[in-house]
Parts: C-alpha cells; sequence; structure tokens
DNA sequence: ATTATATTGTGTCATGTTGACGCAATGAAA
DNA sequence: TTTCATTGCGTCAACATGACACAATATAAT
C-alpha cells in the first residue's frame, strides 16, 4: 500500500471504523546510555514529529486501541501501558492542521470531514527496556526514533503538553511505587538503577542512601553473579523478586497512614 | 419544559451540540454525620440511579463540562473539579440501556441515534462542603441526594465501578496531598478532622499521632477560638493555611527522593 | 455541690527512617 | 607495583513513627 493508498482509505473508511473524536497517543520512555529517551514518529503525510498515536474501533475498548497502535506503529508488544490523563481542551483543535497537509498531496475533504473534527485524546505512558526494541516504520510513519528527553524537537498539536505530563506522572509515581521492571535488563548492578533514578529525577542521589533505601522496600534479588569485563571494582548483579514487585505495586512503597 | 420535551429536544438536537461518543461523570463526596457521602441522582428517563454526568457541547473544554454539567444538574458552582480516569471498556456499552426507556415513554429513535451509540467517559471527582449543597432536581433528574458511601444502591451502567475508581484515588491521594479543604467548614476541630480522614479510610488512626503529624505538614492555623457547646473538654478551632495549602498540593507531602 | 465520665491537650519512649559522610576492598589502568 | 575511580559496608545525628501515660476540662450523674 502507498502512502496515498493508505490516507486515501482512512479518510474514506476511517468514519466507518473508529469511534469519531476521540484518539489515544502513548508515551514509551526506554533508558540508554544514562539518558531517558522518548518514542516518537514522524509522520509521512503531516511531515512532523509526534507521540504514537491513533484512533478507537468502534467495539474495541479504549486500553486494547492504545496496545494496537503502538504495536501497529512500533512493533512493540505487550507493553504495561497505563492511561495518565485525557486531555479534552479546545487548544488541541487545529481544524486547519490536517486539511493543510492534506491538500499538499492533493487530496481534498470536505470541511465537515471526521478527520477536521475536534478531538479529545486519552494518554498512555509507558516503560520499556531500550534494547529490545526495534522502532519499525509503517506506510504511515516515516520515522521512528528515541529521542533523548532533553532534546525532543516540536511536535505537533499538544503533543508536548502531553509529554510533559506524562513525565510529571512517572516522577510522582517514583515516590510510591516500584519503578524499574521493563525499563531495565533483566540482570542489572546497583549503579544502573541509581543511575535510572538520577535520570528520571534529573537530580543526583546518594548512592549509599540510595541502595539501603531500594534494598529496604524488598523487591530485589541480589545475584551470586558479578559484572564482568567493567573497569574498576565490578559490582554485584540484582534482579527484581517479581512477586514482591507486583505486590510494593498494588499496595504502594510508602506507608502513608 | 416537560420530561418529554426536554428528552426530545436531546434526541433531536443533541448530536448537531455535543460531541458523539463522549461524556463526563462525576463523583461529589461530602461529608457529614462522620459519614463519607456521595451525591447520586436519579434520572427521569431512566428511573435509575447514577453519576451527575452529561455530555461535552462541540467547542466547549471538557473540564468546563464536567462543571457545568455539575451546576446544571445539582446547583453546584465553582467546584474544584479534579480528572481521575477514563472508562473505554466495552462493557459500558448497552445498546438496549437507553432504547429500553425511550420506548417505555413512546419515544422511537432509529438503531444508530448518537444516544444509543458507544460512549467513553472522562472521570472527575469533587470533595465538597456538605453542608453548602443544595442538592436541585431538573426536567431530566427525579431526584438529586447525598447516598452514604456504603449504602449505594445499585447503579446505571459500569457507575458502580467509577465510584470504586474514585474512592481508590481519593484514598491514595491522602497519602501525597492535603485534604479537608472544600470538604470541612471553615473552621473546624482536630477530632472532626481526624473523623474526616478515619471516615476516608475506613480505618482507625490514634488521635495524638495524627495530629502530630497532620500539624508538621504546617498547613494548619490554631484558632485562638474554641468550640463552645460541646459535651466534655472543648477542642480547639482550626482552619487551613491557603498559602501552604496551595503549596502543599502542588509540591507533594511525602518527601520521597 | 461533689463526683464520675468522656474527651482533649501534651508529653514520653522505643523503634525505624533519612541525610551526610568515612573507609576499606577491588580491579583495570598507569 | 602503584594509582585511582568505583563499589560495598558502616557510623552517627536528626527526624519521623507507633504505642501509650497522664493531666486538664466540661458536661452529666449523684
Amino acid at each position: 500500500m502507498t502512502k496515498n493508498e493508505a490516507i486515501g482509505a482512512l479518510i474514506e473508511e476511517g468514519q466507518n471504523w473508529f469511534l469519531p473524536s476521540l484518539s489515544v497517543d502513548c508515551v514509551i520512555f526506554g533508558f540508554h546510555d544514562g539518558e531517558l529517551k522518548v518514542l516518537l514518529l514522524k509522520h509521512r503525510h503531516l511531515n512532523m514529529w509526534g507521540l504514537p498515536g491513533g484512533f478507537v474501533y468502534k467495539d474495541e475498548p479504549a486500553d486494547v486501541a492504545a496496545q494496537r497502535v503502538l504495536q501497529e506503529r512500533t512493533g512493540l508488544q505487550e507493553i504495561f501501558l497505563q492511561q495518565f490523563h485525557t486531555f479534552g481542551d479546545m487548544e488541541r483543535y487545529d481544524k486547519e492542521f490536517h486539511n493543510r497537509d492534506l491538500k499538499k498531496d492533493g487530496i481534498t475533504v470536505q470541511s465537515d470531514h471526521w478527520l477536521l473534527q475536534r478531538f479529545v485524546t486519552i494518554g498512555y505512558y509507558a516503560l520499556v527496556e531500550f534494547s529490545k526494541v526495534s522502532p519499525s516504520e509503517d506506510t504511515l510513519t516515516e520515522k521512528c526514533l528515541w529521542w533523548d528527553i532533553r532534546k525532543v524537537p516540536s511536535l505537533m498539536l499538544d503533543h508536548k503538553k502531553i509529554l510533559d505530563k506524562a513525565l510529571q506522572t512517572l516522577r510522582m509515581q517514583l515516590n510510591y511505587q516500584p519503578i524499574g521492571y521493563n525499563l531495565l535488563p533483566e540482570k542489572f548492578t546497583m549503579p544502573e538503577l541509581l543511575k535510572l533514578y538520577e535520570t528520571i529525577l534529573d537530580k543526583k542521589l546518594d548512592r549509599r542512601n540510595f541502595q539501603r533505601k531500594i534494598l529496604n522496600y524488598g523487591i530485589l534479588r541480589r545475584l551470586k553473579e558479578i559484572k564482568k569485563g567493567v573497569a574498576h571494582k565490578a559490582p554485584y548483579l540484582y534482579s527484581f523478586d517479581l512477586n514482591r514487585y507486583q505486590e510494593a505495586l498494588s499496595v504502594g512503597l510508602q506507608g502513608g497512614w
């Protein structure tokens, strides 16, 4: 399917397939080289960067739509996606936004076409292991790349606002939920976990106090192995105790009341 | 406007006014007699209890729609509503749900009518001062009443699930956000605040430790006055220090990382 | 009027958590 | 063999938390 065929099908049939006025957008965080990354797409027809997003089929749960959209656009499967906010302001409505680019492609649609209407979007975010991702493009996507969170380009519509809100939510959750599974390799070292926290929070932490606190959560298992081939003293390897990790997810880490 | 006229107008014109497939629902918590209450409506045309909810005008921000819906249905104004979750599962779609009751009223609509379509709803919640609310009905609402949170009746569609999620969110927020403003009178006593926390959490707390902890947050001002006309030793009156309260809202109460 | 009782204000003490930092062990690099 | 960045483990003071004692106060009971 060529680009214009794909767009044509969407334009012709979209209103029959999808719920009108509603979309989903995914903020996918990854961690690499001590930097927090976010996965962005460059849309062929818009020629702009944006979050992986799409529409919800008329008989499809919204959560499933988010999963599917992500899989379609990035090849990522079975990611734990978490809904974090729904964006329903008027500022995210730019009637000429799609129209400009459709016209460039010589496509004309009526002014009341569903694609040109106002959309409310449900935001999802996920943390994934960088190494397991092989960003892939499709007919509608020109590029799919990891961007350093500090260097994201200008994004379409209000996607920067969505990204910021996701990051803010992630930092909040760090205070009462365990983080790291799905984001780090199966086996990892304490300095790596520390670096992850420091990167997300954009803040330096005392490594000794960090280790004490995180070990007290009881969600880590120290392995007998030791990381090899590294300079200086070799650190222990750890892995998450999934049972305790899951429990901590539901109960929370801090005591509270 | 009679009941049927009101419904008629909604059925005729709704699709021109509102965003399709999208609604908002409000969970309004109140506190009275040491019990946590929730505000429920009994819909005239459905003859069932449910959360105050409604639709979003095509040129209206979703947050504003929630405010408006609440004001229209309950008379409540300027409530701090907080979005907490968007419900987009298929289980909340019951095509015959509205149709059954429309038929009872002798109203027939086409099977592809917008009211019969699947809806995704954005959930909002608020905490309000019980005494300031005068629940009021309108043409579409037969009753508007406070219900004890433990005794809510059977609710329409998935409104029970929405209510539960709101309560769960509220309990979570208790751990890292100040609560009580808008929910208690201007001046209140420490035992009253304690009771509020105990009621929300459905759990007994040690009054002395509670007082120490909550005072350390620095969001309360002890007044010189003392509650009068009560049995036993008269307690001090407190009020929230709004500046510090607002700051705590944004920064959070617990240190975290 | 005196006493009993429920409730509130304040404080103590043991325990647990946090922030700041010291120091020896390790292993690649000089 | 020495150097040195890094890791593992530990110390200590400050602060927070859970459990509980006791005196002060205002109504209710006698």
